[in-house]
DNA sequence: CGCCGAATCATACAATTGTTTGAAACAAGT
DNA sequence: ACTTGTTTCAAACAATTGTATGATTCGGCG
C-alpha cells in the first residue's frame, strides 16, 4: 500500500499498455511485460489477478490518461447547439490524434473495436457511452423534432465513424491524399469539416422539412 | 496429388481462413484449423510445412478470391447522380456486412490494414482506390463546382469511414442500440440512412451556395 | 499378387505460457 | 526487538500449442 506498490502497479499497467497495443492480447506474453516493467513474472497475478483483468485495466487506463489529456466540453447555459457539436467533435479528433507518445491508447481502441474482450463492456459503459449521449443531446437541440430516435442513434454513429476513419484509417488515407493536403490533416482542420458537413446535413432536413418533402 | 488430396489441401485453406480473420493468427491453433477442416492435426505440416506458410497461403487465397467479385458497377448513361450514390454505398456496405461465411475474405483484410504492410499498398491500389475514386466522381456531379478537390476528399472519406464503422464498431454499436433496432442494421437499412444523410448534406451545402453564406 | 510412393492417422515431444506456491525481504506498529 | 501484514522473488506446475515421428492405409503399376 505504500507508494512502492502504486509504483510497480502502474509501471506494470503502462508497460502492459504499449505491449498489447503492440502485439494484441494473445501474442503478449506476462513474461514479457514483466521484464520489460522489470518487475517479478508473479506481480501481474499478485496485483491484478490474472492476464485478463491486468490487460482490462491497462485499457481503462489508456483511456482514462486520454480523457484526462483532454477535457470534455463544458458550456455556458444558452450555447448554440452549433458550436457545441463543433467542440465536441473537435475535441474527439484531438483525442484520437494525440501525440504519438501516446498512441498506443489508439492502438488498444483499434483492437478493442476489432475484436472485443471483456474490456469492452466496462469500456462503452464508463467511457463511449457518455460521449455518444452528449452527441446525441446536441443532436436533439440541432434537428427537427420529426427526427426518431433510431435515426438519431445513426447520424451519431456516422459523426464517430468519420472521426475514428481519420484515425483508424490514416495509413490508408495518407496514400490516398497527396502529401501537402495530407500534412493539413490535423485535429482542427478535420473537425471543422465533419462538423460543417454534418450542419450541412442539418440544414438539408431542415429545408425538407419545410418543404414536405420526405425523401 | 490426387482430386483427394486437392480437397483436403483447399478444405484447409478455406476453413484456415476463416479462423485467422476470426481470431487472429496468434490465437487461432492449428488444431481448432484442423478440426474444424476435419482433417488430421498433421495435415498442416504435411501440406504447408508450417503455420505460418499456411497463414500466407490463405491470405493469398482470400485475396485472390475478393478480386473475382469486385465487379464495378454500370449505370445506363444519365442516371442520376443521387442513384449512384445510394448503389455504391450499398454496395460498399454489403460487402462488408456478407454472410460470415464469405465476409472472412474482407476480415482478413481488414486485419492486414490494422498492421500496415508491403500487401497494403497493393490491397490500396487494387481496391481501395477504384472504390474511392467512384465514389469521388459521383460527388463531383452532386455537388456545386465551387467545390474543391480537398473538401471532396473529406467528405469522401467520411462516407467511407461511416460504412466502415458499421462494420469494425460493429460489436460496440451493438452495446449502445437496443437489440430490436440493431436487428435492423443490415445493409440496406444503413446504406439508406448513410446515402440520405450524405445527400441532406448535399441540399444544404447547395442552399448555403445559393443564399451566398459560406459557412 | 506384391510393391511403392503418397497421404492420413494417432501419438509423442519440446517449447511456451498463464498461474501457483512457499519462502524471503520489507515496512510499520507496539 | 518482536510481531504482523504486505510485497517481491525464484522456482515449479499444469495446460496449451506447434511440430515431428513412425505406423497404417490407400491407389495404382509391373
Amino acid at each position: 500500500m505504500s507508494s512502492d506498490v502504486d509504483d510497480t502497479k502502474l509501471r506494470l499497467l503502462e508497460t502492459a499498455g504499449t505491449v498489447f497495443a503492440e502485439k494484441g492480447y494473445r501474442a503478449a506474453t506476462v513474461r514479457e511485460i514483466c521484464q520489460r516493467a522489470s518487475v517479478n513474472l508473479a506481480a501481474v497475478n499478485y496485483h491484478f489477478g490474472d492476464k485478463e483483468r491486468l490487460y482490462i485495466e491497462s485499457v481503462k487506463r489508456a483511456h482514462f490518461c486520454r480523457g484526462q489529456h483532454v477535457p470534455p466540453p463544458s458550456w455556458p447555459d444558452g450555447t448554440a447547439p452549433e458550436d457545441k457539436l463543433r467542440d465536441v467533435i473537435r475535441a474527439i479528433l484531438e483525442r484520437m490524434l494525440a501525440a504519438p507518445d501516446t498512441a498506443w491508447h489508439g492502438q488498444l481502441m483499434m483492437r478493442e473495436l476489432q475484436q472485443p474482450t471483456a474490456a469492452c463492456a466496462e469500456l462503452v459503459r464508463d467511457y463511449m457511452r457518455p460521449h455518444f449521449d452528449l452527441i446525441r443531446s446536441i443532436l436533439v437541440e440541432l434537428l427537427p423534432d420529426s427526427i426518431g430516435d433510431d435515426k438519431l442513434r445513426l447520424i451519431a454513429f456516422g459523426i464517430v465513424g468519420q472521426c475514428l476513419h481519420f484515425r483508424l484509417g490514416r495509413a490508408i488515407i495518407g496514400m490516398l491524399t497527396p502529401p501537402e493536403e495530407f500534412r493539413r490533416y490535423q485535429a482542427g482542420y478535420l473537425a471543422e469539416h465533419v462538423a460543417s458537413w454534418t450542419l450541412a446535413a442539418v440544414d438539408g432536413l431542415r429545408l425538407r422539412a419545410e418543404q414536405g418533402v420526405d425523401r
